[in-house]
DNA sequence: CAATTTGCTGGGAACGTTCCCAGCAATTGA
DNA sequence: TCAATTGCTGGGAACGTTCCCAGCAAATTG
């Protein structure tokens, strides 16, 4: 019922405390028959040792904390797995936790984690610069923070890992004009993350570059679901705001989009072709699947792994910044019959 | 830098620890002066409570598991919404692992959380009973196990939260036919869950009782993945079954299902009408959006959570079993347009 | 006025480990 | 043969708390 101690072991065995621990550790000041002798008798009464005692002892929690805007797509979950997969051969503890893409519930969700004594954080922002400020002062008291996907500003020296943005949203809305589009509308995400701004400019320089860029056609939207894809294209369609194909900050503001498409009987890819950035396993669960930029995710939770570890072995390290390549997935929703 | 501790408040306030911890803690027998003095030097000094060595004065981690079979559908990350708003109110932290729908992982992952010592584990299962001499191991060894959606056998008096099965899929099929079907195919789950079980005899009993059962129409899948609805499917093709209809033991199943009959330019719901259960955010992502039993996830987190407390807290309380009540969403994929 | 109660404080064990410091016997060295 | 080394062991502090047990002064009681 209670658990053994190395108390226990050392009534059981008449050996102190220091002699059991030394067995445990396979520390070489240990006698090989008395060694066997704790093995055996730890092995057979269930020992385990006490890792409280352990994260007393070393003065660390072995538990670092995962926020995210949203857990409920495959987005974060993925990354999730990477991160995991990294941290749990270490011993490491995950604590995730949502924001909702509320930046209050963010600070919230922050302080949690440090009153719960984390060792350190990997974060997925939701806004650019609302907790700048709460960044700085968790990191100057000790934990460290790793962000990947959403990074802040440029004005805070920290470790991250991001995918080449502005490359992949550029060789995407090449694809759509190779096709044959010429009125490409952009459903930008919300103007306080920076890979929209990033993603906006690779759609724009293109666009500029082919002389077919006209400011109607980027829609702004202020969060990532299917409801704001919709409404996205329902602008569109009410400004009469004419269009051959549509790329998308996200798989969901392109799912959205595309479902009320259908909705309206307007056919994809034919009428439209719809393309898009992140690349998760949604992209393909829809009918037409989604061409879309596939983030290698991960591989991301991975680094930011490797990353957090670094600063948590040694505070003073380095800052690095990651940035991953991504690959474009060519599928039925850009690829248009030719007639 | 290095956090304060109650010893360095003890050293700047030349008082005892004792009395700083009975200050903090608002002990009554502490003089009011001097509690608002400490409070203000912790205050001042930024102290914050070690929770390391909180846990170990009282015997917690203050960590509970989480264990699931995948997390990239909104299903598990729906249900640990309602978990961590329950927990995280009470100072608790959840560790969240997934099995891939795999048993043995299931079982390296219950280990894993037994040797971190969480104080409880929130399950849902992969597999009946592959792991059931587990489940009974590590409650005998301390620490309580709340099983949530898939459970398992009757053999094991263990507290649960699940959804009433059988009378939903009953009401989801009974809703099939009045629409005019008569040659409903069944996507079942693997056959060593129990829901799968459940949800298939709700749809056998109302085709008995309509006289329309035909076991041709039950398509057996070991997984739930949107490939294996498209292999389902496939199959039900390939044999040259005739179907009208579709009820799936998941979204996921469903949502592959009907987008390989999309493909394959079979209209949806015009030719066949898809339903399924399980009713994630899922269903109403793809067009046309699928009509599906939507269990209260959230609740059933909340639910979990509860339980597992109440074994937290006192290990003999009694085992419960709760039943929460799924609603039927109907939506277009069943929404046959007369002619 | 003595005896009891009350209000407040400090000392120190305990939670389960690790690890430094002694200490003791046996072995090695010249 | 004596000193030094080696091999192994036990004692006990430390990590940061809580909380029981004393203890002491002041206040209350009869």
């Amino acid at each position: 019922m209670k658990p053994i101690t190395l108390k226990d072991l050392s009534k059981y065995l008449s050996l102190s405390t220091s002699t059991i621990s030394r067995a445990l550790l396979h520390d070489k000041n240990i006698n090989a028959a008395t060694k066997k002798r704790v093995l055996e008798a730890a092995e057979s009464l269930g020992y385990k040792p006490n890792t409280t005692a352990l994260n007393l002892r070393y003065g660390k929690t072995k538990c670092i904390g995962f926020v995210v805007p949203e857990m409920v797509t495959p987005f974060s979950a993925s990354v999730l797995k990477g991160v995991q997969r990294f941290l749990n051969e270490t011993g490491y503890k995950v604590i995730i936790l949502e924001s909702d893409e509320n930046p209050q519930n963010e600070r919230e969700n922050l302080l949690l984690l440090e009153q719960f004594n984390v060792d350190g954080i990997i974060l997925n922002l939701c806004h650019e610069t609302y907790n700048e400020h709460l960044y700085e002062q968790i990191m100057e008291r000790g934990t460290p923070i790793v962000f990947f996907d959403r990074i802040p500003g440029k004005s805070l020296n920290v470790s991250k890992v991001i995918v080449n943005d502005h490359i992949q949203a550029s060789l995407m809305v090449e694809h759509l004009i190779s096709n044959g589009n010429n009125r490409i509308a952009h459903l930008m995400g919300p103007a306080t993350v920076r890979n929209a701004t990033e993603r906006a400019m690779g759609y724009q320089r293109i666009l500029f570059k082919h002389g077919i860029f006209d400011p109607a056609l980027m829609i702004q939207t202020d969060g990532t679901t299917f409801e704001h894809g919709k409404r996205a294209v329902m602008e569109l369609l009410k400004k009469e705001i004419a269009f051959d194909s549509i790329f998308a900050f996200t798989d969901t503001l392109a799912i959205g989009a595309m479902n009320y498409l259908l909705e309206q009987n307007i056919r994809v890819p034919d009428a439209v072709s719809i393309c898009s950035f992140s690349g998760t396993a949604l992209s393909s669960s829809v009918f037409p699947p989604i061409s879309s930029v596939e983030q290698p995710l991960q591989e991301m939770g991975v680094a930011a792994a490797q990353l957090v570890m670094e600063q948590i072995i040694d505070r003073d390290s380095e800052r690095k910044t990651i940035i991953l390549d991504a690959k474009i997935n060519y599928r039925g929703s850009t690829n248009r019959r030719q007639h």
